[in-house]
DNA sequence: CAATATATTATACCGATAGTCCAAAACATG
DNA sequence: CATGTTTTGGACTATCGGTATAATATATTG
């Protein structure tokens, strides 16, 4: 990843935020971020495949920050679940990232369509987990109900709310306010075994998504090549994260709760100083593969 | 409204259906409902004021067929709510509409913007005012918030249910269900007064939306219109109905449960015959102004 | 019937769009 | 300096929504 193709690239995501992405054509792109039409075409394939690249880093961003969010922290402590539904909202720069989705979701389109759409899925699949851990294994098959049910009200309450008035939403209210609602939902739904999608729907959720991680061996190597990159004069603090994580992982039983924590202040070395994008990259890798360890 | 240009909407609205808005050519309308570019323009000025006029269709069957529900029947009547909105999913062809609401919902036209929010906001305003029937009074200052909510619950849930199953869905399934879990929203807001939307803003959802009847003259003059319109020969019974109405209209005092259930009868003796459109047209026209007399 | 008015057709055209292609220039790297 | 890569800028294609128009078909009417 380029640092100009970076740059094309949050132009590109301002111009959508601020117009729109269908009424945003590729000219505008050209002359905002100042390039050629023949660059454009060699960093992304199509003025579909830039937007994608847009929600791919703003997922990859969410990942990250949502998961440090819980370092250390009780699963079930509902606070830590309203802030993490909160660093979508405010990610997506107060809620003009979510229309772009919405409006592609219904585009032409069909690799777009099916793009967002396992986005989507991948976002009721995380809310699925984590309604579990709040509500308690009771809570298991109409999880994936309320994580729907909850995207869908939010939405709805967005739109309502830009209709009818100029004042900026305030998030935190708003997502409080949908928490005390699953609370009256939830109860009554396990009581009653009132589901509506089935279990094997549930499943597929889950499983359908399956954004791989990579290999411990893949994972390594990245980590040693951006140690060489980092030259030697700048942020050895941050060259120093590196090589202790490259030990741990190296270890034979990885300790889980040291990975996590040292792969936050990695990665917030790095927040403002050069190659900061790529150590980003790198922490998201990071907890993919812890992931994939607990 | 042409005989032929009602075809031409049939023929989109099917095409935008099947295919969706963005996706669908105006050449491909003109192939298959076989008119020259020059008619269609001549019909719509725009593609958007065709989708529009879809819509609009769409509306008022809508509307009549909500209230032809109502007549004698007991407001608070939860089943009655459950097929009023179940309506307005078969009307849409199994949901395929909505989507297109949506696509639109977040184009670049900010005219058809306008057209689409302002159809949301009467659904929303729809629902909010039989939400209070049937929860009473006390559901006052919620209604609007719960009337969103469901919205959002049933369109979320659609698109989830779209994008794992292939079977259909059961509508009336899913309405239910969501009305239950209104149920076990609706007394915990009461009870701890937990509104979101401000009561203004709720006003604001009644009244913005200000689609005004027309006169009592001009309804009378339609309706004479059409009464002309029909020759002898054609469904005296029909005629009758309309010259009914007129004398009812006309009476100092017109009895509204007399108006309904006439207006009622009236469209169904249309139905399958000719003149239905404007029959259709005619009966919307009567129960937007029975509804000035409430 | 004939004359007039209206509706429809076919087609050429416009400007904007996404995307392709390519030769020349700029830049980087050994 | 030489070699390879990136970037440039513009010409080009195809499709789209929409306009304009002249010729033709269909109704209406005197």
């Amino acid at each position: 990843m380029n640092d100009r193709k970076r740059q094309v690239l949050l132009t590109a995501q301002r111009l959508f935020i601020d117009k729109g992405f269908s009424t945003t054509s590729v000219q505008d792109i050209l002359d905002e971020s100042c390039i050629s039409k023949g660059t454009f075409y060699n960093y992304f394939s199509s003025k579909n495949e830039c937007l994608k690249a847009i929600l791919e880093h703003a997922h990859d961003e969410t990942t990250v920050r949502r998961h440090e969010l819980l370092i250390g922290q009780d699963l079930s402590d509902k606070h830590i679940l309203v802030e993490q539904i909160l660093i979508r909202m405010h990610l997506n720069r107060e809620q003009n990232l979510l229309p772009i989705f919405e409006a592609v979701f219904h585009s032409g389109d069909s690799d777009l369509r099916g793009f967002i759409k396992n986005m989507l899925l991948a976002e009721f699949s995380w809310l699925t987990r984590r309604l579990v851990d709040v509500y308690g294994k009771d809570a298991v098959p109409y999880a994936a109900d309320c994580a729907v049910m909850l995207f869908g009200m939010m939405q709805q309450i967005l739109h309502a709310w830009s209709a009818v008035s100029k004042e900026e939403m305030d998030s935190l209210k708003l997502v409080t306010f949908l928490l005390r609602r699953i609370d009256s939902i939830m109860p009554g739904m396990i009581s009653t075994k009132d589901a509506f999608f089935t279990e094997d729907v549930f499943f597929k959720l889950n499983s359908d998504v399956g954004e791989q991680a990579e290999t411990k061996e893949q994972l390594l190597e990245s980590l040693t090549g951006f140690s060489e990159l980092l030259g030697d004069d700048a942020l050895p603090a941050g060259k120093q994260y590196v090589q202790f994580l490259l030990e741990e992982l190296r270890s034979e039983c990885p300790r889980i709760f040291v990975l996590e924590s040292i792969v936050r202040s990695f990665r917030e070395a790095f927040k403002g100083f050069s190659h900061e994008p790529e150590a980003h990259e790198l922490a998201y890798k990071v907890w993919r593969y812890v992931d994939t360890l607990e």
